[in-house]
DNA sequence: TAGAAATTGTTTGCGCCTGCAACATATCAG
DNA sequence: CTGATATGTTGCAGGCGCAAACAATTTCTA
């Protein structure tokens, strides 16, 4: 039911162009005609435009190797970046992270006890100043808030952070206060599926969905007909508090039989007698392990999100399922395990297109996430968001 | 990444009039003007090309009411119309559908066994002649076709209708064939949900899911974001088969312990004594008995309902949920129950903001899905639609 | 009852945007 | 060195929405 005027056409075709060079990188004008399917003439226009804004620039034709008049090469530019902050248990991280989801800078400072919201603006702000020195003074767009937890996609507001210790945090409007730019907030396994989809493993996928362990529990984030499915209020995702079994056991949210309560790393780290690991360390130590009590828990935890996996089969559909964390390190300690128990617990229409794959894009993925939460404004109007950066 | 040359911008336009026609209902042109942000010069030009294309028609002013000069009213034409087909287990229903979701012609085709995919294109085509020779020989812009089953989205297949007996039918190219005009086929409760979220319980929600419970079993549909939730090949939604308890029982597909395997219409009519009997008359004896046994089974029932409803909430976060069938009847029978049920399985925040309401549309609802469905590329393309119809 | 006020349709001219065609430019093949 | 090919560049035309001025119609007010 949108409308259109006349200036909205212009404004769509930089979104088109621009997005085109972030997600398929430096191209050539040529090849930006053939993919927009606009003019050589409009495309001229519109880049120069885009050049203007400091958001490309338009570098010499590379090796030339083919006949006819070389097409100069659109880059983007670093002039114009986006924030990304992940706060986490043990660390918070700050970063920029440019056009083509380029990680320009990172700062991650470790604590014992995570800070109380209160505290994260004046932090995020000096460590943003000094990242941006680091990297020429590029400006800020916007600024993504991957949050281990629920958030109010209307106004950032952060519901509930267990792990963080954060409950009503209106953590939105204070890092807007604070740091001078706009700033969006949104569920991390939110944002690792927007992450995965558009650099990593489910990467052009219109329909996935991003299953993650960590040790905070089990998250998850849905990509819908090419977008991410945040739910009425931005609740969506919660596939740790699916039912699963009849068992007592409760997990964090105080509800009983869930995924979250039958599938855990503190169990299997525990068998392993690891204090604590990575999810490459973990998966390691899977591999390496003949105990049979290991070999054991794996497959039960397995069945279990064999359950939820087969829900989210039937319910959504999707064409690619990625798994994070230690639920990837479940998986390649038993190969084709999950698949096996899926034929008994899944439609068999659905799990003919499924493809069930690893995370690519490792501990930058939630970083990534969040730039590319910050860019959306910046790909959708790109002359508007410029302007006000 | 869609781009836009100008004559785009007045495609969008007139699909942005037509759907408000449509979804609103007849309008003023000065509320149309109001309602879309265009100039009333260009509302003007719009709706005299939309007049030219047989979808609207302008009558005098109403009772002006009001001071200043009256307004025309653009009210939908029933000379471009779409066709709904509707195949259950117990008749065939064929009907005409026009702007506005209005039915403007029905011919319900009963039958003992359901007839094989390869005899409906002639049924249809026969039945649209005369559907179309008692309404002023309209012009069919394409058909709707809502199939209780898996449909692969992208060609109309239909992979699996147990209770039409059908597997593997390409119903949409045969349909085409026959009736000469585009076919679009979709889940029945796909069309469920888009129906309610235009037409009934949940209009004007984006996030909603409906969950219908018919003879045949359990299907739902998802609305998300305000469009239908299809999956990556046209199979979500099958909420039927979540699993819900440890139970051997085994549905309709051979998947044990799901919702529709403990969740049955055919469970509760045997308890009640009766043969069979539409939704109204199961609600109406279930209100009505006193049976001890009967009302633990609807307890037994609601649990396990509201162990798939705990996980649609935390997996969607709908604003609404509608329960259409015998699923209403369980609602009706204990108010209060579900909602009491789901506070231990559903995360708190995502249940603030759900409102769990029944159907509205009765049995019309399919054929006004299947009409919606085939509305889709005229309001999206009003020029080019018609004219091919 | 007549004029003022308010609201909306209608007409006209303008600015913006893209497409097209012709021309200019740069590379490769021989 | 020349022709073929591909692409950037420039100027023009067509389509579209908007703004402003004007016309039409109703209600309000004295």
């Amino acid at each position: 039911m949108e409308t259109s005027d006349k200036r909205s056409v212009r404004v769509r075709n930089l979104s088109a162009l621009l997005t085109t060079v972030h997600r398929a990188g430096s191209s050539s004008r040529a090849a930006l005609t053939l993919a927009t399917g606009l003019n050589r003439s409009t495309v001229g226009a519109l880049v120069g435009e885009l050049a203007e804004l400091d958001l490309v620039t338009e570098t010499q034709p590379a090796a030339a190797g083919s006949v006819g008049r070389p097409s100069p090469v659109v880059v983007p530019s670093d002039r114009v970046v986006t924030a990304a902050l992940v706060p986490e248990a043990d660390a918070v991280t700050v970063a920029l992270v440019g056009l083509g989801g380029r990680v320009l800078g990172r700062r991650r400072m470790a604590h014992d006890t995570p800070p109380p919201a209160a505290e994260l603006p004046a932090l995020t702000a000096s460590a943003l100043d000094e990242l941006r020195e680091q990297t020429g003074q590029p400006r800020i767009a916007a600024m993504g808030v991957a949050v281990p937890g629920l958030v109010r996609a209307s106004d950032g507001l952060v519901r509930l952070a267990p792990h963080l210790g954060w409950q009503d945090a209106p953590l939105g409007s204070m890092l807007e206060e604070a740091c001078a730019v706009p700033v969006l907030v949104a569920n991390d396994a939110t944002l690792g599926a927007v992450a995965e989809a558009v650099f990593g493993a489910a990467r052009g996928c219109t329909d996935a969905v991003y299953l993650n362990g960590g040790s905070s529990g089990i998250g998850g984030g849905i990509l819908a007909g090419g977008a991410p499915l945040t739910g009425s209020a931005g609740y969506a995702g919660e596939f740790g508090h699916t039912h699963v079994s009849g068992g007592g056991k409760r997990d964090a949210a105080g509800v009983p039989g869930t995924l979250e309560s039958e599938v855990s790393r503190d169990t299997l780290l525990r068998l392993l007698g690891l204090q604590s690991a990575d999810a490459d360390a973990l998966e390691a130590a899977l591999l390496a392990s003949g105990d049979l009590a290991v070999a054991a828990e794996v497959d039960r935890q397995l069945d279990h999100l064999a359950t939820t996996v087969g829900t989210i089969v039937n319910i959504l559909d999707p064409q690619v399922l990625v798994l994070g964390g230690f639920l990837a390190a479940l998986e390649a300690a038993r190969p084709g395990r999950l698949a096996a128990l899926l034929a008994d617990r899944a439609l068999g229409a659905p799990l003919e297109g499924l493809s069930v794959r690893r995370a690519e894009l490792g501990s930058d993925i939630l970083v990534i996430g969040a730039g590319e939460l910050a860019l959306g404004p910046l790909l959708a109007d790109p002359p508007s968001a410029a302007a006000a950066a």
